[in-house]
DNA sequence: TACCAGTACATAGTATTACTGAATAGTGCC
DNA sequence: GGCACTATTCAGTAATACTATGTACTGGTA
């Protein structure tokens, strides 16, 4: 992955993460791997399994133990109230930012 | 300006300036005026200075000094062929980021 | 003259976050 | 037993924006 994406998902994985999480609960192993299909190649696993534990701590999400039939329990997480509320905020936030640099883009040509 | 737009800013930003820079030849001091009369509330100046040294450094642009009548002399920076097809890779990452996260925030409404 | 506001740039130290590169563990198949 | 796949965790590093200053030049004013 180019150096510019790292750079740019800083601020932005997190939202990520929350979306998807938002649609319906997951697992660590789950969401690298959906992420993976999506184009963003190369995200690292350490990077999703640290910012899970993150928003966990900060009460985001819930988590549950879910036995798996083919290795270690899972551990699932979804977003709750706050969560969900973070997740506007991000959204709002995002928006912003991608109207801005609309708008430098279309100057720019 | 929130935490959420702190940490999204990065790897944005930098983006963001060169955009500035490609439309036309510009100084430190108004371009975090610029920034801040587009909304971004509170763009610390040395946050600024600090980004137009590293792109200066990585070669992305040029610096003439300029006299001002105002005060000390202005660095006016202006992007060269290489900063050119940088911001490219940039707005390339950048659509790609966007267009995941648009197809994200569809499918959680 | 002395002081202040506005213009303009620079830097030391801190926080956050994603990465690399491991290690640990459970299940099923050869 | 060893290998592949599933699944989580952690120590150390790099990049970038912030805070909080400090420096320096000009013009106005009391």
């Amino acid at each position: 992955m180019g150096k510019q994406m790292t750079e740019m998902l800083k601020g932005t994985l997190e939202g990520i993460v929350l979306a998807i999480l938002s649609v319906r609960p997951a697992y660590g192993y789950e969401i690298t791997a959906r992420l993976r299909e999506q184009g963003f190649s190369d995200i690292a696993e350490g990077t999703v399994y640290a910012l899970l534990i993150r928003i966990e701590q900060r009460g985001l999400v819930g988590v549950e133990k879910i036995p798996s039939e083919m290795g270690p329990p899972r551990k699932v997480y979804s977003l709750n109230a706050q969560g969900h509320e973070y997740l506007e905020e991000f959204w709002r936030t995002w928006s912003f930012l991608a109207e801005q640099l609309e708008q430098l883009h279309e100057e720019g040509k």
